[in-house]
Parts: C-alpha cells; structure tokens; sequence
DNA sequence: TATGAATGAGATTTCATTCAT
DNA sequence: AATGAATGAAATCTCATTCAT
C-alpha cells in the first residue's frame, strides 16, 4: 500500500499490555480517528497522528507496525459494528409496521455512519480498495446485500432483479448518509432516514405490479 | 528569494498551441486519465503518466503547472459531460413509456460512468472533495439531483420529500455505477441499468399512495 | 489538495532541543557558512550542505523550513554581532589619540569581516537585497551609518554633509575588507586598517578648512 | 559557470549579420540589460530575457552560446566605458580647483553608474566573480584603482598608502553609487557626488601633516 | 532567420519508518 | 514503555539548452 517503504517485516507482536501501554495505544486510535477523518488515510500523516495523541514516533511504532495497521485497527471496529447491524436487518413488510421497522433499522445504520462515516469515507480511496483493509469494506457491503437480498428473495411477487437491487439500495443508503454527512448536501437527518426507508420500501413493495 | 518557486506560482500561461503541442498536451491528457483510473489521484506520480504518454517530465510542466491541474483539465471534461446528461433527463411518467425513457437515461450515465468513472471516483478522495476541483464533483452532483427533483417535484401526489429523494436516488445511480464499474460487485450491467431505472421509477410513483 | 506543500508553509516550529539535535543543528549552521562563502546563496546546494555536515537532506529539513531559512540564521548572528559593533563606535577625536582609536576599531570590524565576510556578501545578491534576510543587510549598514553620522554631526567645523559622508565611509571600509578577503586586491591586512583608518579620520577633520 | 549543463561545445561564430538580425541581437541586448538588472545574473531566466526581447529561444541561442555570453557581451560595454573614464581620470591638485575637476570626473562615474550600475552588481554575485566575467569587472576595478594610484604618487606628502588608498577610495566611489542607487541610502544624487570628491580629496591632501 | 516544442539533469522538499538512548 | 533524532527513497518542479520545422 505504501509506495515508500516496504512494510516492516517484524508486525508488531500483539503483546500483553499494562494499564499504561493500554493507554496509550487507546490515545492514538483516537487520534487516528480523528486524522484520517479529517484527512483521509493517505494525507494524513504518523506525525499528526502523534501529535494529536500528545505522544511520539517511537512509540506509534511501538503499538502498530505502520499506518496502515492503525486504520486497519480502526476499520476493524466499524466493521464488526457494521455486520452486526446487517445481521440485525428485520424481515420486511409490506405494511406500515413494515416500513416502520426498516426506518429504525435505518436510523441505526445512520447512527454509526455518523461517528464511522470518515473511515468509511476512506475506505474507498482508490489505492485502499484493492488493498487489504478495502477487502473489509467489500465485505462490510456483501454483507449488507447479501441480509437485504435475503429479504427480497423471501418476498413474493417482486418484480426486480434482488442481487442487483440489494446492491443498489445498499449504495443508496451508504452514499446518502455520506453526502449528508459531509455537508455536500444539505439535509435533515430524519427526513434522510424517513426517505431512505420509503424509497427502499417501494422499491421492494411498490415494483411487485410493473412486472 | 526562491526563483523557482515564485516563477511557479503563475500557472502555465494557456498559450496558443500549434498541431504538435496540441497532440503532447491530448496525450498528456489521455495518460493522465489512465493512470489516475489505475491508482487514484494520490498514488499517481507525474513518472507514471508522463511514461505513459512517451514524454518528458519538462514537457509535463510545460502544459500543466502540477498534477492537480492536469486532474482538474480531466475533471471538468467530464463534469461537462455530466452536466449535459443531467439537463436530458426526460420527463418521468408514470406508465410504462416513462420507464423505458427513464431507463434510456440511465443507460447514458452507465456509459460515460463507464469511461469516466475512475475520474469521479477520485473526486471523492478525501482531500479533494474540499479541494477546488472537489467542488466540480458537488456541482455536478448538484446538478443531478435538482434535475431529478424537478421532475418530483411536477409528479403529482408523491410520497416523498423531493430533495432528499432526489439526493439519495442519484446517490444511488452514482454509487452502483461505481460498484458495478470496480467489481466490488459482480452484476451485468444492463440489469443495473433496468434495475435502477425501476427502483427509480418505483420510488416517485410507487410512493404515492403510501402516504 | 497539495498536502506537501501545505505542510512545509509553516516554517519549523522551533522546538526544544536535546543536546544530540542541539549538536546537529549546530553542525548544519557551520557547514551553511562553509557553503555559502565558497559558493554563495545560490550555487550553494542544500545536497552540498547536509555532505559537509555528514547528516542527511531529512535531518536539514528538520530544523530549517529550506535553505533560506539556514541562511537567515547565519545572517542574523553576523547582523547582531555587526550591530554591537556598531554600538561600540568610539568617540572621534581630531588628535593622534583619536586615529589610534578609530583604528581599533576598524580593526575590529577588519577582524568580523574575516570570518563573516561571506555572508555578507551573499548578502549583497541581486535577488537577495530585496528579499527578507536582504533587509537584515540594509539594517546593519544604516546601524554603521547612523553611528558614524551622530560621531560627525557632534565634530565641529566638519565640511562635509554627515549624512552622504556616514554612507560613503561606511561603504568604503565594507567595500574594502571585501576587496582584501577576496583576494581581488592584493593588500597586507594591517596596511588596510591603517588607510581606512585615516582616509576616515581626514574625511572628517581633513575637510574642516576647505569649506 | 552553469551548474546545470557543460556550456555548447559549437560557440556560436561571430557570423555577418543583416539588418535584421542585427536588430535581434540588439534587442536581446536590451532585454538582457533590463532582465539582469531586475534580477541578478542567476535569477534571470532565459524565459524572462526572450518574452522582454519578443523572440523566441532557438533565437536566443543563434545569437549567444549561453546566458553568460549575453551577460559577457553587456559587461563588455560596460567595461569598456568605464576603462576610458579611468584613463580621463585628471590630475589632483590640492587648490579648489582640482577639487573641482575630482567632483566633475566622479559625477562623470556616477552618470555612468546610474545605467550601468546593476550591470556592475551582478558583477559581483558571488559565483561570477570567480569565473571569466568576472574577471572583467576586477580588471575594471584595478584600472580605476591604477588611475588613482597614479595620481596619489605623484602628489608630494602624502601621508597614506597610495596602492591601499586607491583601492579604498574607488571602493567608496562604487559602492556609495550603489547604494545611493538601489535606494538602501535614500540621498541626493548631487550630496553623494560632492561628498565623494570631497572624502577624495581630503584622503590624499588632507592627510598629509598627520604622518 | 525564426520559432515553438521538447528535453532531462538536477534542485528542493516530504514523510513513513528505524535507531539509540 | 517512551522518545527525540535521524534516515533516505521518492516525489514534485525548474530551466538552460537542443531540436525539428
């Protein structure tokens, strides 16, 4: 990934960490969090990194083998986050209650996208996709189509391709938030969470007739 | 004091191009949209492209003051591109005819997404969606969504808020494009293409008596 | 967009060093004033810098923003050890007493002009007269000025404008230390401190009749 | 003299040239005059010199081998005009009349000096002053310094060293022209000029009861 | 005689990673 | 467990000079 060095041989062997070393480690996910949101994965820099974690580059070096191991770390934790929330994907209705229960799903997924969205943001950098951690989020949005396919399989009469549609919703949903998040559109969270479930709820529901 | 630098602040001057410069600068340009395709804006070196079109580094500046402003000269063909399709898009009806039309139009946008999709990919690179070539990638998306929310808008008795509708169904067109496009997501195009168009349509008029 | 670049604007924070990097940072200052006396601001290339101080291109750029910067350090110690000299410009006195003392002191500045002669040189490029560190230049010349003309203005009887003399004076006794460092006049060192010394000296009570 | 690359092996021979090229040539010349000036010998760029001069650069190099011989080709001129005014230096006489003369010959100097002055800064970059050109300009300095010389010996009593004093006074005479100048000194032309003749004057009779 | 285009060596600068304490 | 210092490969950009027409 890196086009400088090649990454050190020796990973760092995951030891067992006192209270201090805990601490420190749990500093600089933090502030990796918060450069690579604010940056995206390659413009930010160890040394941001370090200096937001008020610690040195030494120590970087002492918890994560190199900067991708740091992102690594963190798209891990939105990843496991992630698949949980699609395993949690309700049945769908086609009555209000229905569409009511995928609003709340919804609003969940809304709800991490809004503390994960940057890293989920920089997943998507071109050189990331192909890499290692890119395979996570392909398998993040699998995942997601995969419960929604599901669901549209084991609907009757539904007049849409479920693969095609699935992916489709799923990128609806995920790009949706992200615009709203970023600012780049200017939107109220509840009336995206509300559209976004009506839109998938007719996509599901109301193409069953124009067969 | 610094000549050099100073001396680059001014970008290069648009000169007027004779047949040979034209063709250096066309080839620079078609380099250029190969290998940000291949690696994203970031890990694209001016070595990489400048190799690609069979010249030299000198003659890299002679036509673009940095790399940035070669993406940009890419960025804005296809904006243009963009913003054309966008001003096409037909009228939505509700019968089948409207489908099709719908369909038509989607089918143009997979095909320039087709070409010009590693370009827009890499607007989204972290840093350079709040960059100034950033914005070309909101303008254009912009100018999707306000097309498509017109004709919401002159769709009587929908369900949906028109904005954040149009938002996330172009959000949706966009993004599956991109999937579809990276073989993140193994489909055939033309059923995305129908797909879309269907959950599209399904939204504006499949929404209507939800209400 | 330009990360790079953005980065390096803020010149290097000028942080505490440990006595390792205190040594280095010294190392690069000595190296500089080798560098630039033999080649001067322009031909002087950082490559060249960081082989005599037998450290690395990272490690100059991690204690000056660039070569400018270096230069800067250097210009100021020499301005400050310029400027005290200037302060300490004795009385002129029109009997013997008076010349022995002017003489010292000129063979002082003889003695500065030997080892930082270079750097002010370099001072003196086109392109650098204008810039920032040229400032420095211009201050320390108008400081040898300022004390000359005050030592004129409270002379009686001086026949000459105190202001154009000051300047002219000053100019000679740079001018010719520069001639004699260069090597470009062939001229014993102590011959040189007693000429300036007393075309200085007539200047001021050689001209007092001929008004 | 050029870092960059070895200077044309094929110097370009001194052809016949038409009117026209003649008026090329010329023109260059005066770009030459004006760019050099402006920026220093270093700074300038070819790039400068042929958008001052309306040409192009294959023109450039039919007329001048490199950069330095356009420069060579200036401080010819300049040279040249200034050996004869050292050659017209008068005869000093102590009576107010040879004052005069002095004063007449050193505004004759600073006449010279106000076109050709930048020419005679960039002189003395200090790259320049090691290599062929500059050696012009030494030379130039030793005419004058020669002249003067001359002119110290055969007046009786002096109390100075003549070779040392010569070098010092014309070293007064340039720099005080440059300063005055570039405006680092802001005086009158006039002051500078009678306070020059003045100093002069008063270094070799004024100091002839001081021995 | 003129010129626009091309060249490429070389300069500056960046930053992930390693080292020594 | 921590850290400041050092490294150096790699990236961007410049500009004197040559080339082809």
């Amino acid at each position: 990934m890196s086009s400088r060095r090649a990454a050190s041989a020796t990973a760092v062997a995951p030891r067992e960490l006192r209270a201090r070393g805990q601490a420190t480690r749990d500093r600089l996910i933090q502030a990796g969090a918060a450069v690579f949101s604010e940056r995206g994965f390659h413009a930010a820099r160890v040394d941001d990194i370090v200096a937001v974690a008020a610690t040195s580059h030494g120590t970087f070096y002492l918890y994560f083998a190199n900067k991708e191991e740091l992102f690594r770390a963190l798209a891990e934790l939105v990843a496991v986050e992630l698949e949980t929330l699609a395993a949690q994907l309700p049945p769908l209705a086609a009555d209000p209650a229905g569409l009511v229960a995928l609003e709340s799903w919804i609003a969940e997924f809304a709800n991490i996208y809004a503390n994960a969205g940057p890293i989920i943001r920089a997943w998507t950098e071109a050189e990331i996709v192909a890499s290692d951690v890119g395979r996570l989020g392909t398998n993040v949005h699998a995942a997601f189509a995969r419960a929604l396919m599901d669901r549209i399989r084991s609907t009757p009469a539904v007049g849409i391709d479920p693969v095609v549609a699935a992916i489709a919703l799923v990128a609806m949903i995920e790009r949706t938030n992200y615009y709203a998040l970023t600012g780049q559109a200017n939107v109220d969270g509840a009336a995206v969470v509300a559209t976004l479930a009506r839109v998938t709820h007719a996509a599901i529901f109301g193409t069953s007739g124009s067969k």
